[in-house]
DNA sequence: GAGAAGATCTCCT
DNA sequence: GGAGATCTTCTCA
């Protein structure tokens, strides 16, 4: 179990969200672990994206994206959601990947007893959904995605090649024209087209 | 201290 | 396809 190394969070923010696709998302219980392919992510820069949370500045919520790459940035919204986030860039300057969407893969059972759904890929195709079925909450927020801890991203076993469709991001009103969305083309996970 | 908006999901029609 | 749920966070006074 290898996480990724910090030198791959401190790139560009874009760079990083399109080579997140493919890797794993490992969350560790005590009752065993939960693996996951990451399918869908966005990407969130800083006072040049008017979409993101650090458009306007660091503020106490969103402060992790002004820190150190390679940790987890988790926010609370619509009053019962958690979102995912990976920080990115070199400390100080503002990024973060949204994980919109994954494939659980491994821990199957341990993800539909954290959230009841009706099918495989309603678990876990949505930015809300995936932390539910990960038991992901404010308490993961700033945890070191390198440490090998709670939350981890591995490079997965076998490399399977995929394509990447960018478009617009979802769910935002400002910075709408920017193609800053990717996913894995012809993915069932993904949650809109 | 109040008010508004939000990187969403579910249920209902 | 559309509205309601529901509460944290930020902004402004």
């Amino acid at each position: 179990m290898k996480p990724l190394p910090r030198g791959f969070y401190s790139r560009d923010t874009l760079t990083v969200a399109k080579d997140l696709l493919g890797k794993y998302l490992v969350r560790r219980l005590s009752a065993g672990n939960i693996e996951a392919m990451i399918v869908e992510v966005e990407a969130y820069k800083g006072s040049d994206d008017p979409a993101s949370h650090a458009y306007k500045g660091p503020t106490p919520r969103n402060q992790v994206m002004f820190g150190k790459p390679g940790f987890s940035y988790v926010y609370f919204t619509y009053g019962k959601h958690y979102c995912l986030n990976v920080t990115t860039e070199r400390e100080g300057v503002p990024g973060a990947v949204l994980v919109r969407a994954i494939e659980i893969i491994g821990g199957v059972e341990l993800a539909f007893q954290n959230r009841k759904a009706n099918s495989l890929v309603n678990l876990s195709n949505g930015p809300g959904k995936l932390t539910e079925a990960l038991n992901i909450t404010k308490i993961h927020n700033e945890l070191d995605l390198t440490k090998g801890d709670e939350l981890i991203i591995r490079h997965p076993d076998i490399n399977k090649s995929h394509t990447i469709t960018a478009s617009r991001r979802i769910g935002i009103k400002a910075g709408n024209k920017r193609f800053w969305r990717f996913y894995i083309k012809n993915n069932r996970f993904v949650s809109r087209l």
